[in-house]
DNA sequence: AGACACATACAAACCAGTTGGTATGAAATC
DNA sequence: GATTTCATACCAACTGGTTTGTATGTGTCT
């Protein structure tokens, strides 16, 4: 099922082409040309369903913020009954989606994306920001829970710790790119892990 | 003192305002013209002492490496006899930098460079690589002081841990830009704070 | 006079977006 | 039920502006 496969929608193909060529190359290093080109589309097609590059970005993010949302939905980590290896879980999974992927492939549309746009397109900002808080509010609930049962007077605020779990797989993805190996953002999401068992094992601490 | 400030070399001018407006609009975001404009320099100038864009950059890695390794080696925290304080103390002057700056302005150059161009150039991710990886033997020099005297048994490693503190706080950038705000960096940079004190006062737990 | 440090003008490629079209199918009309 | 009408889904060529880079000129210092 390649992204040129004719039975996808012309509009889907564009979406994924988006996906994959800007977390290869970055938003301005990739044109709408060579996106035609990846998606088996011309420039006719890409203009008659978006209203330009900008717009395309924008229903990207949400296509991303979706993609993503049900494969998290679906994902093992929530048969656990108690809440703390629900989290635990979801930190192995995100360890485990890196295995046998290549970074273009295993990194975040939405984190690239906004790196590079945060001051020359609000726009995209905010659509960037929607899809992170988005997946963040998830995480945040996942921590309240494993809180309330855990660690109820602990000091530090669910959705604070929600939001430095998605900024160390963030940064473990920049690491992993400057070496050019995937296998070293493993390790940072792996001192995550353990700063997680700590926060809720040495609690008289916090 | 202005970047465009005449006292100061046309070289100089340029590499300065290649920190200044990559960190905000990105590498393909910013256009020769531009850099040129911002240094109160023509591209006649530009290319006497650049080859090209890509070259510039190279040389703007360089430059962002002595002088942000300036900064940090004359800071207040090396002057601490124990070295976990003066651990704590470089995670806590992260978070003084950011006071009082824009985004741009307290972001890092490297990682902005190295997520966009990691696999469009080659050259660059190396030269991006070695600025980031300067910096963490650095703080791997600090964590394996501390360590030695503090957590000796400890099954973490004292250059995975430096990582751990860069993938931190690049993660906390791109939050941070998604969400318009510097100090949310703040509040992720205080997890690893946090963290860290973890690791050396619950040694029992690792 | 010759080297160096720039400036100006220009070229060649590139890129987002436009224009003007065709093919197809569905709905309205006769 | 045949025909016309119209909207949708695309396609290919083109345009205007931008971008990197070059070629050549000019002033200055030694």
């Amino acid at each position: 099922m390649s992204v040129t496969d004719q039975s996808i929608p012309v509009k889907t193909r564009l979406l994924q082409s988006a996906l994959q060529l800007v977390r290869e190359q970055g938003y301005d290093g990739t044109t709408v040309d060579e996106l035609c080109r990846s998606a088996g589309v011309t420039k006719g097609a890409f203009f008659h369903y978006f209203e330009g590059k900008e717009a395309l970005a924008i229903v990207a993010t949400k296509f991303w913020t979706e993609v993503t949302g049900a494969a998290f939905a679906v994902a093992d980590y929530h048969k656990f009954e108690d809440p703390l290896d629900r989290l635990l879980g979801y930190v192995d999974f995100r360890i485990e989606i890196l295995e046998g992927r290549s970074l273009a492939e295993c990194t975040c549309f939405l984190g690239t994306l906004v790196q590079e746009k945060f001051i020359s397109s609000p726009t995209i900002r905010d659509a960037c920001l929607e899809g992170i808080d988005s997946h963040a509010r998830d995480i945040s609930k996942l921590i309240g829970e494993a809180k309330m049962r855990h660690a109820p007077l602990a000091v530090w605020g669910a959705e604070s710790l929600a939001l430095h779990t998605q900024a160390v797989i963030q940064g473990a993805f920049i690491l992993a790119k400057a070496k050019n190996d995937v296998t070293i953002a493993a390790d940072m999401i792996r001192h995550l892990r353990r700063y997680i068992e700590l926060l809720f094992h040495c609690t008289d601490e916090t």
